[in-house]
This record gives structure tokens, sequence and C-alpha cells, in this order.
DNA sequence: CCGCGAAGGTTGCGGCAGCATTACGGGGGC
DNA sequence: GCCCCCGTAATGCTGCCGCAACCTTCGCGG
């Protein structure tokens, strides 16, 4: 196993390649932002350590650059800014995991091995189904630049089929992401939300079409 | 987007779900270690939200049986225990990540999207016969990339034919497939289904026959 | 090779289940 | 208070599907 560390702190850095040695994991360390990106265009590692305070910017920066360019290496931030907002922040530019200084070298380990663990991430988060874009993680619609803003119900409907456009939703799929199962529904509430949502696609033209396969559920596609 | 709680205390609980159903997720809820593992066999859930202190028993006792049973669902665990040490525990016995109370739900959030960032669906299990591609599952078929539209009963004769493709298929399987104990027939009306699916598939050149072993049933056969 | 009965094939018809649409009102958020 | 979401229900309509009538094919015995 081979982790890449991204860390300015040599002391700290010295100690956890030692301590990550005695795990039969190898690392390669650095202390600066374009080095790490261009050791990850040589090298396959498994996971990336990275240090957000770094000489030359802040180490986030480095996350959405490797995404771009196509690396999915596993990403474990560790920092000293360990607000949760600032946690929220590293999350959702794609790191993987979030580690706050100080802490013990046994449970950067155990998230290592956690992330690693994951199947590794090949997915495109967005789907594009007409005009739109929508980003099921998110729950964002846009056509072109501006955003089409939905209902709730009527996201999630839209949302499910579009994950699988062009084939057959049952409707009892469609149910199951709309409601959870203490809610229940004694009438045609789908039904209607799938009539409005029809309603808004073609008034936004969002160039897609929502068709019924009687007794079986819905499917959505493209014009 | 679904997931499944499980948490002893109500109002949290609550809080939680209110604040997940804001960003479209839809949540269940349960106090109970063996109703999560009964919740996880009927549903499919993104991920799973689990306390470790619940009345009856320790929860991250529940990991290690979901992975034997073969469920894969990302698990973030939830909780008060919050060592280092409890950390890597936790972790190691096979969640995903691990968060401790109290927190922001703005950073559940956050980590919830950072462990469903992972390829969608892996392997669906489908058929293939002629040009026509099947999932029993979801009960689709496209030809090529388009859809082919069934009415619901001529679907259910060409799924159960073509999971059997090139063997017979006993006349009473098929109509067990199609209808229930309730509804008897008391014509020809599975003859009929067959006659107006085999026009369905010519008309939309799906590269298959249907053929009649008489007295016994119907077989599907590439062309 | 022919005749005959039974099984299967095809097709039009009518009833009705399932869907689309829309108006209405309760309720929650701002 | 106002607005919008969303569940409910009434109304109209589409087309599935059971039915049955009629035709075709198959297998068998003579």
């Amino acid at each position: 196993m081979r982790l890449l560390l991204i860390e300015d702190e040599r002391e700290l850095a010295n100690a956890l390649s030692a301590a990550l040695a005695k795990h039969g994991i190898v690392t390669d360390h650095t202390m600066h932002l374009d080095d790490a990106f261009e050791l990850t265009r040589q090298n396959d590692y498994d996971a990336i350590l990275l240090d957000r305070r770094l000489p030359d910017g802040e180490g986030l920066a480095l996350i959405p650059k490797l995404r771009r360019s196509g690396i999915e290496t596993p990403i474990i931030v560790l920092t000293a800014r360990n607000e949760p907002l600032e946690r929220v922040e590293g999350l959702d530019v794609g790191a993987d995991d979030y580690l706050g200084k100080p802490f013990l070298v046994e449970e950067l380990m155990a998230r290592v091995r956690a992330v690693l663990r994951r199947p590794p991430n090949l997915a495109e988060p967005s789907v594009t189904a007409g005009r739109m874009v929508i980003d099921p993680l998110h729950l964002n619609v846009t056509i072109g630049p501006i955003p089409l803003d939905l209902p709730r119900r009527e996201l999630l409907v839209l949302v499910t089929l579009a994950k699988r456009k062009d084939k057959t939703v049952l409707r009892s799929t469609l149910e199951a992401a709309v409601y959870n199962y203490e809610e229940e529904i004694q009438s045609n509430a789908l039904d209607a939300h799938i009539s409005r949502l029809r309603k808004r696609l073609l008034d936004a033209g969002a160039g897609v079409t929502i068709h019924n396969i009687r007794g079986v559920g819905y499917l959505l596609k493209e014009e």
C-alpha cells in the first residue's frame, strides 16, 4: 500500500511515515501542492493525506484539481482547522474523510482502512436528461446556467426517474423514493406529483417527457 | 435517497428526520437492532445511521451481522462515545464513518454525501434475448437504446419466457406468473396475450420467436 | 392420404381499471 | 397574513385485457 502525504510540519510528517511504515505502508511525502499534483500523475496511490494549511496555499484547492484530472484516489484531510463548518467545506469539495489534529495514528489508520474499503469512485455523479443537468447527490437541477426550482416531492420523482432514464421505474420504486414507510398515501398523490412535474418541465422547456407504462410504472425519455 | 436511522432518543431522531427531509432525504426510523436488520432485508437503503448505545445493546454489533448477510450499505456511526480509540473500534468493525455527538446536521449531511460518492448500482442482473435486453427486476425491456413499451401482462409473459430462454415453460407456470391466485381465467386469455406479444415483438424487430409445444407450454428462441 | 377432434392462433368488442388533470383546502414557513 | 406545497377527491378518458367467435395447425388412426 502506498500513500501520498502532503504536510508541511516536518516532524509530524516523519513521525507519521514511521508509524505507517510499521503497518507496511509506503509513504511519499511532499510539502508543496504542485509537487503533489505531479506525484499523483506519476504514481497510483491508494490514498492521499492532505494538510489544509500549506506554505503555498490552501490544501483543499488541490482536491477539485485532482478530481478534474480524473484522479479518484481517496483523500483524507488532516488539519487543525477542525470546526464543524470547516469539515463540511472539506467534505463537499470532494474529500473522503476529514480528521482534526491532533489525532492518534491508530485513528488515522482506521480511517485509511475505512476509506479503502469503499469501492473505487468511478461514477459520474451528475446525470443529463434533455436540456437538464441533474445532480442526484445534491439534488440540483439546472437548465443551462439557470437552476430549476422544484418542490421537494417533484424533485425526488424527477431524480429517481432521471437516474434510470429510458428505463421503466416501477410505481412502487417511486413511492419508496418519495415516502417513507410511515407515511402512507391513500390517494393518487404520486400521480398528482407526476402531473404537476410534467407541467413544470414543459414550461421550463426541459426537453424530456414522462411516459406512463400502464400497470407498471413510469419512464423518462429525452425528446 | 433513503436512509435508515437507528436511534433511541426520540427527540433527536425526529429532529434528524425533519432536517434530512429538507434535503430531500427520506428516513426510516427504528430503535431496535432486530427491527433494523429486518428493515434492511426489505429495503435497499442508501446509507445507515447507527447509534451505539441502544436499549437492546451495542449498536456496533449490527455491523458485522449486516456485512455477513451481504449488505454493503454505507454505515455512519453516530454516538456520544467519541474517544479516539472508540472511533477506531467503530471503523474497524466495518463502519464507513464515525461522527461524535453533538454534531451539526450540516456536517452529517456532508458526511452522508461523502459516503455516497460511490458507483451506483453495481451489477444488475439482466437477460439478453435476441436484440432485447431484459431486466426482470425492474421489468424493463430495451432494444438498443430505445425502450420497448409493453402492456403489463404481455411484459410478464415475456420476462418469464426470457428467463428460461431455449427451454420450455409450462403453461401453468406462465399462468402463475401472470395471474395471482384470486384471478381465475376461464378463457384463452393467456393465448391472447401470447398472440399480441408475438405481434408486438415482430413489429419491434426484437429478434426472437415464441414457439408452442403442444399440450405442454411455450418456448422463446432467438432467431 | 384423408378425416376428425383437440389445441392453439387471431381478432373485434365492451367493461372497467388505471391514469391525467384540476380544483380545493389544510398546514407549514417566512 | 400570505404563499406555496401537497394530499385528497371528482371527473373524464385511454387502452388493457377478458371474453368469445372463428379460423388454423397438429397429431393420430384408419
